[in-house]
RNA sequence: GGGCCCAUAGCUUAGUUUGGCUGGAGCACCCGGCUGAUAACCGGGAGGUCGUCGGUUCAAAUCCGACUGGGCCCA
């Protein structure tokens, strides 16, 4: 890696070192040799959750990418081989049809089909890879490490292969059925839409609330209506039945205009009816069979029509208790219908339009139709009450259309013969937060209805189904075997989409007649569960997908629970007769920093590229992983700043104190396991294997939390405690073994985090790992990324951890006392005096913590079992605990500590002149001083110190003030008249670096 | 309307499983110190009704219930 030569000693900065590493890997290949094939190694099995195509990534797919990489380069770390390490994107449906509409403005399926399906399935192919392209590009500025050379496209023809083999396995297991049932309909997209599509489009609306008279047909007496309540006016004139509830209670009252109307007994006070004369009471199973006159008659007669019929699923809570029932526009008012065997009445187009059936509305969208519908109504005296309601209505969850309920043909995957399996192997599954198994995914998948398979639409996997005149379905799950249904050959640039696909004459498997291909694509979401078996091709091509292995570890966002996790789930559980997936993790969703949703429309949606060109990736990872992934988290620049930004400032300042000084002479690590004999660097080794071993339990664990703290924790001890007292022993001119430890502890720490972080933080880890072996280890790997997971270096020691903290709470102690005597920290102090003996628990610590204390406190000596009777106010502080003095400083230094206190202030100050003089740290100087007496004295006594410190060729004093000129310095606060001027000379040959 | 999850200082969080010492850190803030890591380091201070209300208990951030707010999912 190219050194980082800065300026002086101007630190490197983040944005530096990820860029250099960039280059780095591109250089040396590294991506490629990371995520080559590891034949015979042990397997970990992985998909890639494929994003949709289409529009740029949000922060979402980074939280994901990010945890994903983290598992999966501490994977590899460990030997394994990834099964698959390929990229993937999710090409085909509704998502990237849209988005095509928008940028060739067309507006519906006519219009598409005018364009043509062949420009628009190659317009939906362009924006597919245009979108992925992005998702690299954001990949890469995070470090996601996959292979994006090989990438898995659902549209693929490899991948709609082993799609279409899926299909036609589960066809031959009876799984896949054509039904006609109302389903959740999109009248913009003109197609029907899943149940998880429809989830994401729940939103708060209004709509009317009419309740509308049904004169009872009957021979006599006045005018008599059942009420009935509906939120849909549209529906009304396909109504064939009411609906009643046999055991609930039903009043007939009379009404205002000597009218009488029929209403639940619950109602009643809901219509403030409450003191209205009873005509009647009944039962609900005694209106049963009871005719009534439709509010429309476009639907015509018709056996066993308008008439009230009863059933369970009618309530009183809300409305009239008589439920207006339009067969084909709901899924209970279809059942209903069916029992009653009353047919179906749809008078909208496949637009939501009315036809010609219902004149009133005629080319009316079926919303507007709410309001002529109900002035109607009213004009026909048959409006009891209308007014709005507020609920939650399904909108098109792409292109926020109000849905309705309708009968339409579709396929269907018959889940719910499944259900007990289902249940079953997702027990056997570990979901990382834990309750998801039981609480939210467990709970769906018992109540999870048949899968509609079918969209009415252009860009997709087509269903690979045939029908014939007979009505023989044929299923065809191979390119060999479509070619053997035309009796020719594919052409060789043959497309399984529908522009390929739909001009063959595929003749029928059991009567060899000629079909019509069911004219459906698939709902895209069965495509990506198909990822784990269909990137491989299987079963066409054999090899790396095993049918009997759960993949090890998927993760993705807590939105795929009804998603990708249910697909992979069902699809796994109905074609290989096992869970999907041993472990899964789950991320929350990302929020702004005000704790609100991210959005585009609400323009607080945070760019990912933006804010990795501001902080960088290591940070962002670093945050995502520090904060709770698995609740919804917030995230902004600041949260990055004092979050990840911070916790790498830490560590790359003591990386750059190891470097700055192995370079300037110290010897560098030489890559062996350290053995120093000091207590402070065996602690801060066993401090380090205590982390280790927990960073390790943690991802082999699969969720990454529990190794955050170990890490800041050591990295916080290395920064404040161990290098902090280890400073003096990095500058040492001479070798010593007290030298090579600290270099070699201090060295194979930096190191060993390198490998130990290289998951979490890949660029700051590789350049960490590069610089310490350009120290002096001349056999580093090409890249800390192909190296394998630290092992163990050191002894763990628990009894000389635990002792190093009383000491330091010792230590914290002392300080206080210190800055309770006012004397600077600098000017040396004879004794720090404690009343008890040295504490048993300091014995791992051995003859090093009285060392380490009376270091920290710049004091010349700790006096164990002193008298405290000696600790007189005037000379002492004292400091006591329940008033028992216990430990004692005393108030002043002594002449001569007193002497060297102003050879450290002289010292720091000329350091501070050196600095400001623009010095680097290697360059000599000359010097001359102006200073008063017992200043100078000190000086002639340190001389060689100094000359040694500030790296001084001539030392001169001069007597009398030093007149002004270049490199003069002056102090005359505090009580100092000093002068100094530092000239630069150029550096002796053969002087220190 | 139903289900699951979350709520600790301005921010990020430890502690909640198994109730018990004055609820710990870090950042930011204020005061002071240090100065061969310097956008670093050290000491002190201020800042918390542990979302709210109620219950269990000698004792509740921790267990139970309700509510409020947020998120996701279902209808």
């Amino acid at each position: 890696m190219a050194a980082p030569e800065g300026s002086g000693s101007r630190p490197i900065t983040l944005r530096e070192i990820e860029a250099q590493v960039s280059q780095y890997w591109e250089a040396t290949r590294v991506l490629p040799r990371a995520l080559a094939d590891r034949p015979g190694a042990p397997i970990f099995r992985f998909t890639e959750g494929p994003p949709t195509a289409n529009g740029a990534p949000h922060m979402g797919h980074v939280v994901q990418r990010i945890l994903k990489d983290l598992q999966l380069r501490y994977r590899r770390a460990n030997g394994y081989r990834i099964l698959s390490s390929m990229a993937g994107w999710d090409c085909h449906g509704l998502p990237v049809e849209l988005q095509v509409e928008k940028q060739l403005g067309v507006k519906s399926k006519l219009e598409i089909e005018r364009y043509g399906i062949d420009r628009f399935s190659e317009a939906c192919r362009t924006e597919a890879t245009t979108a992925a392209g992005l998702f690299v590009e954001m990949s890469r500025r995070i470090g996601f490490w996959l292979d994006y050379d090989h990438a898995y496209f659902t549209l693929q023809p490899t991948y709609i292969e082993s799609v279409w083999w899926s299909l036609k396995t589960l066809f031959d297991r009876q799984l896949l059925e054509k039904g006609h049932y109302v389903l959740p309909y999109c009248p913009r997209c003109e197609t029907p839409l899943s149940s998880h599509e429809v989830a994401q489009g729940y939103r708060e609306t209004s709509d009317p609330s009419v309740t509308v008279r049904f004169p009872l047909v009957r021979p006599d007496g006045p005018r008599r209506s059942l009420l009935v309540w509906t939120t849909t006016p549209w529906t009304l004139p396909a109504n064939l039945l009411v609906a009643v509830r046999s055991d609930l209670a039903y009043v007939t009252v009379a009404g205002p205009d000597g009218e009488e109307l029929v209403l639940a007994g619950e109602a009643l006070e809901r219509y403030g009816l409450t003191h209205a004369r009873v005509v009647e009471r009944c039962r609900g199973s005694d209106l049963v069979g009871r005719e009534y006159r439709p509010p429309f008659d476009f639907a015509g007669p018709g056996p066993g029509r308008y008439r009230v019929v009863a059933d369970d699923s009618v309530t009183a809570t809300d409305g009239t208790g008589l439920v207006h029932t339009s067969p084909s526009f709901g899924p209970e008012d279809q059942r209903i219908g069916a029992a009653a065997g009353v047919g179906s009445f749809d008078p909208l187009d496949s637009r939501g339009r009315f036809t010609d059936r219902v004149p009133p509305v005629q080319g009316k969208f079926f919303k507007a139709a709410d309001p002529i519908l109900t002035r109607d109504l009213e004009s026909r005296g048959l409006l009891y009450a209308s007014g709005t309601i507020r609920h939650t209505y399904p909108f098109c969850w792409r292109c926020d259309t109000p849905l309705l309920y309708r009968a339409v043909d579709s396929w269907f995957l018959r889940t719910r013969r499944l259900t007990d399996r289902l249940v079953a192997y997702n027990r056997r599954v570990e979901w990382i937060p834990a309750h998801l198994r039981d609480g939210r995914f467990g709970n769906f998948l018992t109540e999870a209805k048949d899968w509609a398979l079918s969209r009415n639409r252009y860009w997709g996997t087509p269903l690979p189904l045939w029908v014939c005149p007979q009505g023989h379905t044929t299923c065809i799950g191979s390119f060999a075997e479509l070619a053997e249904r035309i009796g020719e050959p594919l052409p060789a640039d043959f497309d399984p989409h529908r522009v390929g696909v739909d001009r063959l004459r595929v003749r029928c498997a059991t009567c060899q007649d000629v079909t019509r291909r069911e004219p459906y694509t698939l709902d895209t979401w069965y495509d990506s569960g198909c990822a784990p078996f269909a990137q491989y091709h299987y079963p066409f091509e054999s090899g790396r997908f095993d049918p009997n292995e759960p993949l090890d570890f998927i993760c993705e966002g807590l939105d795929q629970t009804r998603g990708w996790f249910y697909t992979l789930h069902v699809l796994a559980t109905a074609l290989f007769d096992r869970p999907a997936y041993r472990r899964v993790l789950v991320n929350g969703m990302v929020l702004d920093e005000n704790g609100r949703k991210m959005s585009k429309s609400k323009g607080n949606a945070v760019d990912p590229l933006e804010l990795l060109g501001e902080v960088g990736g290591d940070a962002l990872r670093w945050t995502f992983v520090a904060v709770d992934f698995t609740e919804p988290m917030r995230i902004s620049p600041a949260i990055v700043q004092s979050t990840g930004v911070r916790f790498l400032r830490t560590l790359l300042n003591v990386a750059a104190f190891y470097l700055q000084n192995s370079r300037a002479g110290g010897p560098g690590w030489d890559g062996r396991p350290p053995h120093p004999t000091g207590a402070l660097d065996r602690w801060i080794l066993s401090r380090w294997e205590t982390t280790r071993e927990a960073v390790g339990r943690a991802l082999e664990s699969g969720d990454p939390r529990p190794a955050i703290a170990p890490i800041t924790g050591l990295v916080d001890d290395l920064s404040t405690w161990y290098l902090r007292r280890s400073r003096p022993r990095f500058w040492a001119e001479e070798a010593s073994a007290d030298r090579t430890d600290a270099f070699a502890t201090l060295g194979a720490i930096l190191d060993g985090l390198a490998h130990l972080l290289a998951p979490f933080l890949p660029f700051t880890t590789e350049w960490l790992h590069q610089e310490v072996a350009r120290t002096g280890w001349k056999s580093a790997e090409t890249s800390v990324h192909l190296a394998a997971w630290p092992v163990a270096v050191a002894a763990r020691s628990p009894e000389l951890e635990t002792a190093m903290e009383r000491l330091r709470a010792e230590v914290e102690q002392g300080r206080v006392l210190r800055q309770r005597a006012e004397v600077k920290a600098r000017i040396p102090l004879a004794e720090l005096a404690y009343a008890s003996e040295r504490p048993a628990d300091w014995a791992p610590l051995g003859a090093e913590a009285d060392r380490l204390l009376a270091e920290e406190l710049n004091v010349r000596a700790i006096r164990w079992g002193a008298a405290p009777a000696d600790w007189s106010e005037s000379e002492w502080v004292v400091r006591r605990d329940r008033d028992r003095p216990v430990a004692a400083l005393p108030r002043r230094p002594t002449p001569e500590l007193a002497q060297e206190g102003l050879l450290r202030e002289l010292l720091r100050r000329l350091q501070q002149a050196r600095k400001a003089a623009g010095l680097d740290y290697t360059d000599r100087i000359d010097l001359t001083l102006a200073v008063d007496r017992a200043t100078r004295e000190a000086v002639e006594r340190a001389r060689d110190r100094l000359i040694a410190d500030l790296l001084v060729g001539r030392l001169e004093f001069h007597d009398g003030p030093l007149p002004d000129g270049p490199g003069v310095q002056r102090w005359t606060e505090e009580g100092f008249d000093w002068a100094a001027r530092l000239v630069r000379v150029a550096p002796a040959p053969g002087s220190r670096p």
